[in-house]
DNA sequence: GGTAGACCTGGACGC
DNA sequence: GCGTCCAGGTCTACC
């Protein structure tokens, strides 16, 4: 017996746009399903099971298979988990608008672009974040890879696979064993001081999904986690659907800089400044720029 | 508020 | 195979 949960999207919607919106579709324990057009999740449910998720479009939303029967507590988890992931809420219409009028962002609305994949937690994507800084992009994807291996939850019908490890997990790991076994380097501490502040309570992350906090507060929040700087706390709030701050990193200064800047090197300040007048909608102006003639940058 | 140096890893490169 | 250099953000100490 399987469970299959069928879940509509703010229109417009694509779930290949969402799969492509940024690289977390390559970190464990994402995968894309090429053949269906869509992705498989390894969920750790809050009941304690392991499940896949297998995501792909139906209608004008998706379809959700699990290859297990799931109780309603589990079917309701699972239904709120990837509406969370995909984004099937949230409305671009208001950026759209103001999109159609710059021949660089004329694209985003029939490409159904602005939602971001997201992790079913912010505890994820605040690991997988800090696990992305001061790092080349296979840096990042071996050290989620060997933190799912090595305490990510098994799938019971393929022990070889892996949830995500739930905060409890590696709050019970130790600074040594993070550097030694997943290799995180300096990151260990931030990321065991992270799930140890989760797993006790004394932080509630979780609480930052969908909070009508001010983006200036939540801002603030963010930078108080260890690990957590001015691109990885940007990044976070775009996660959060809050899109006031470009995520400043190498990449960013390298695209800017040719692109309005003659190739001069430029600091934070020149990127904000490029996208001043985009106000709420800055970060999602600059991560979908019609950048395709600097790819060879 | 701004800046320099350390942090850690893997890849590129030269020998 | 080995050693050196470099890129990638954040933190801390210092001015």
């Amino acid at each position: 017996m399987t469970t299959t949960l069928t879940l509509a999207a703010h229109p417009p919607f694509s779930l290949p746009a969402v799969i492509k919106s940024h690289g977390w579709i390559q970190l464990l324990p994402f995968a894309e399903d090429e053949s269906a057009g869509g992705f498989r999740y390894i969920a750790h449910l809050d009941s304690g099971r392991v499940v896949t998720l297998r995501v792909q479009t139906a209608g004008d939303g998706v379809r959700v298979d699990v290859d297990t029967p799931l109780d309603a507590a589990e079917r309701a988890q699972v239904a709120q988990a990837i509406t969370w992931m995909l984004g099937l809420e949230q409305d671009f219409s208001a950026f759209y608008a103001l999109a159609r009028q710059e021949p660089k962002l004329a694209h985003v609305e029939a490409r159904a672009q602005g939602r971001l994949l997201r992790s079913p937690t912010l505890f994820e994507d605040t690991v997988k974040t800090i696990l992305t800084t001061n790092t080349a992009w296979g840096g990042t994807r071996r050290m989620v890879s060997a933190l799912v291996a090595e305490f990510g939850a098994p799938l019971p019908d393929d022990p070889a696979q892996h949830a995500f490890p739930t905060p409890a997990r590696l709050a019970a790991t130790d600074d040594a064993t993070l550097r030694d076994v997943a290799r995180l380097g300096y990151r260990a501490p931030y990321v065991l001081a992270l799930a140890q502040s989760v797993a006790s309570g004394a932080l509630d992350l979780e609480a930052l999904q969908g909070t009508d906090l001010p983006t200036a507060e939540l801002h603030k929040r963010l930078l108080a986690i260890k690990g957590v700087g001015r691109y990885a706390a940007a990044s976070l709030l775009m996660l959060l659907g809050r899109y006031d701050f470009v995520p400043v990193d190498s990449w960013a200064r390298t695209l800017v800089s040719r692109e309005w800047h003659d190739g001069q090197p430029v600091g934070a300040s020149e990127i904000e400044a490029a996208f001043a007048d985009w106000g709420p909608w800055k970060g999602l102006a600059y991560w979908f720029w019609d950048w395709d003639h600097l790819s060879d940058a």
